[in-house]
DNA sequence: TCCTTTGCAATGCAACTGCATTGCAAAGGA
DNA sequence: TCCTTTGCAATGCAGTTGCATTGCAAAGGA
């Protein structure tokens, strides 16, 4: 067995690289020679390591996913052990929000991507599983009668807060201050 | 003076075509040959009346915030006067939820217009002026001492119940249910 | 040592892109 | 009647796309 190489780690390489160049100037920028390029390889190589263009993508869609798995995880453990349950939303929720250079790019890609599945349902349906997964965490953090409803619309306004930020809209006080507003709200009781 | 046409006619028969192919199989791939057979024209007819894609990209975009203040205002209409501010909140945001194929389809292109014009800021003012002005006429229906703050995470949640139900990850009841139960958190007081 | 497997670069190709250019028919005004 | 303006179709062009193909160097096992 020849030229032992970490075919994982040049696969990232690629995907990190994909993920600059749509973060900057979209998914339609996102082609094999665009993402070489911004890569540092040659072309042939991206092709050596996807066979097509859409296990590419495929293959970065999965990076987005974890990085915020990753960014839920680290933001949990940065809390103590049994955190009041309003404190972990909070830091759980924020920590999805694009509020830093690095996870608003992220937020962009994330962005394209989900107008990307939204038309390519093939591909969607480990984000589906995803959010499924989140509201039930959530809804188990949450009191009040309604734990699904008001899980399910506490994922909604982050990921609405997240579209309002990477727009414009909103500024990150007051995506957080309303955050802070819907937890004083179901926190109320 | 020659052969009179309406040019806006024409205009928005192309930009029809456009939202579909964009519906369909989304903004990349929309071209001027594409969107050209969609509305059953030439493609030098498409560039006579718009000298580049980004001015038809452009006009498209205000069909698509066109189409939604329409909706908005039919279903402000279809109440009577002086509606309880409850109802008027949920019938607007209601209007702009993509519940049925119509919207469904606008919907994922206007998602498709988020992802663009985060990466395009310069696109991106009108539909910052609109939310803007959303926000300030939810705040004026609502009660309690954060209107601004609770205003724009209404926004937001609206947004977010957008995309999961564009993306399949919520069901149309499960969407009107969170709305349901964050008026009921607003007007509990 | 040979020889197979692997990693990668280079080239080619047909299809497509946005846009410029050209040509022409029809519709009026002069 | 002529002639200018307009609406539109057709063609051409340079650049880009995804992908297949080819060639070759290096790394080990036999």
């Amino acid at each position: 067995m020849p030229k032992k190489v970490d075919h994982q780690a040049r696969r990232t390489l690629i995907a990190d690289a994909l993920m600059r160049v749509a973060a900057e100037q979209g998914l339609e920028a996102v082609s094999l020679r665009h993402v070489a390029a911004a890569a540092g390889v040659s072309a042939g190589m991206v092709q050596h390591y996807f066979r097509t263009k859409d296990e590419m993508m495929a293959f970065a869609l999965a990076v987005v996913r974890d990085r915020n798995q990753v960014r839920v995880t680290e933001a949990i453990g940065r809390l103590g052990d049994d955190p009041p349950a309003r404190l972990l939303l909070r830091t759980m929720i924020a920590a999805l929000l694009p509020l830093d250079e690095q996870s608003r790019a992220d937020g962009r890609v994330a962005l394209a991507f989900l107008a990307y599945t939204a038309v390519r349902p093939a591909a969607a349906g480990e984000l589906r599983d995803d959010t499924a997964q989140m509201v039930g965490f959530l809804a188990g953090l949450l009191p009040g009668p309604d734990r699904a409803a008001d899980a399910a619309g506490l994922l909604a306004l982050m990921e609405g807060l997240g579209v309002y930020l990477l727009g414009g809209q909103y500024t990150a006080e007051q995506a957080l201050a309303a955050l802070d507003a819907q937890l004083d709200l179901l926190f109320a009781g």
